[in-house]
DNA sequence: ACTGGTATTCAGTATTACTAACTACTTTAA
DNA sequence: TTAAAGTAGTTAGTAATACTGAATACCAGT
């Protein structure tokens, strides 16, 4: 699917939330992760500014830990703030994503 | 529900496109139209940046006609480029929608 | 040595929705 | 007759987000 980049914004930061929540993980594999999803034209750089702005609002703990196919990783946790805030993602995707296909539908 | 307005990028544009495929409308009518849709708090001037935008990318054809309310209206209704433009919009949607809901239900 | 896969960072860009102010027409009320 | 409120459109500037593209760096295999 090309061009859903304008689709995506909103709904990309939330996915990554909810691949963290998911348990420990770092950029790099969130990235493959969201190709897997289906969304294939998601590269590294995209994904880091979102995990970059996660840690600038506090919604994740970071370790770093060495890695046998490479440089270090940062491994991602949600914190509190975080799980809150995913919560309030799917809110407002279900809100958003009902009202969408209510218009949809007629 | 509040602070959608980075979901909606990429979706109210769909939105305005939807509603004028429905029959000949103006932005102040899709404003209301949106409004009872359930986004709420989409003003006026979000909604005559779309219809601009719609205007430079030859999405509609344009028709002013005098009102009895107030001062004259800008009726567009979506030309050949338009529809394609909409049946488009919905694929996207499909597709992020269906991808999101399969995120969100593992 | 070189390539390719793994892993992160960052400056700059494009797009989009929003803010806020301005103009202007009509009706109704003070 | 003036003021306010609803109707209707335009525009300059802002904020937020995803993307581009380049740079750095570690490791394995050829």
């Amino acid at each position: 699917m090309e061009n859903i980049t304008e689709m995506l914004k909103g709904v990309l930061e939330g996915c990554v939330l909810e691949f963290i929540s998911r348990g420990e993980t770092y950029g790099y594999e969130i990235t493959q992760q969201l190709r897997e999803l289906g969304f294939t034209d998601v590269v590294e750089g995209t994904v880091y500014t979102i995990t970059m702005r996660l840690e600038k609002n506090n919604l994740v703990n970071i370790e770093k830990k060495p890695s046998n196919m490479g440089p270090p990783r940062k491994f991602y946790t949600l914190n509190e703030a975080g799980r809150e805030q995913l919560t309030l993602f799917w809110d407002k995707w279900e809100f958003v994503s009902n009202k969408m296909n209510e218009l949809k539908s007629n």
